[in-house]
DNA sequence: TCATTAAAAGATATTTAGGTCTTTTTATAT
DNA sequence: ATATAAAAAGACCTAAATATCTTTTAATGA
């Protein structure tokens, strides 16, 4: 459903709001390690978020990346369009180029439910919501097998 | 969400539901032609249905691809199994290795109701209900952009 | 029984997503 | 000022999905 550069991205935000601040910015290296994931590629998509104001880095010594508040009201679907376009939302559960309302495909009802669910959901969820679980102990970020 | 392979597979069969039977079979060159699809492309993943039983078809002269009542009961899960598997509805939404009820992630809870509904619904629906729909004029399966 | 037709099978090409490695830029602490 | 640390940027590699082309197999009608 979402990518791989998507959900790498929404982990590792989380992670960033979870364990930095403006005064304790958090280094790529760390975040691959702890959230294992392949350092560079990561590295590639926080940059397009930065370029997007979503979240902020600094170079140089104790540099790193770091939320402010706007980023925390971040919606989901804002990082998804940002990283994999809203085409999934939008397209069709069987792929036909022309499928709406007036000329549905055999499963458009019943798909459209689930993919507007999501849309909504996704509107609905901000950056914030996901490091409050994380914060409260209530869900998890990291893989159970990393060690530590 | 589905991969192109499978949304093919699905809409093959609904035209050979609704175009032929076992007396009228119908050929992979005109699927193709009909529903815009690379016909040797859509032709492995026929060839797999095949195998599987999912669909039946024969060689030669009045050859072609064709349902028998076994094939409209099959449900769409079935399919998509075959071609795609279960991965997408086993597999976290932030693709986390490990995520459960008991170490969830923070995405969990809302994703998880999409998750099991598209199963659940997938696991309900049938060829032949998609046939059906089409028979009826409720949905179409071709492209409206194709010609005649 | 043989030519024809159509699916099956095999080999190869293209595209896209995902991933790695190297070099450059820039902030900052000394 | 300068060395250093860390992100940014660029070039390149790999694997998987998608697509095309060619050859083989097997039905069937003449």
């Amino acid at each position: 459903m979402l990518s791989k550069s998507c959900v790498y991205a929404l982990r590792a935000i989380t992670y960033v709001g979870h364990n930095g601040s403006e005064t304790h910015k958090i280094g790529i290296k760390e975040i691959g390690e702890e959230l294992d994931l392949p350092v560079h590629f990561l590295s590639k998509i926080l940059q397009l978020l930065v370029k997007h104001n979503i979240i902020q880095s600094t170079k140089g010594p104790n540099g790193g990346f770091y939320l402010n508040e706007y980023s925390s009201k971040t919606t989901l679907i804002t990082i998804i369009q940002v990283i994999d376009g809203l085409s999934f939302f939008q397209k069709c559960g069987l792929g036909m180029k022309e499928c709406s309302d007036q000329h549905p495909c055999p499963l458009h009802d019943d798909f459209i439910v689930f993919r507007e669910g999501m849309y909504k959901m996704f509107s609905t969820k901000t950056i914030g919501d996901l490091v409050k679980k994380i914060d409260e102990g209530n869900a998890f970020i990291r893989n159970l097998s990393s060690k530590k």
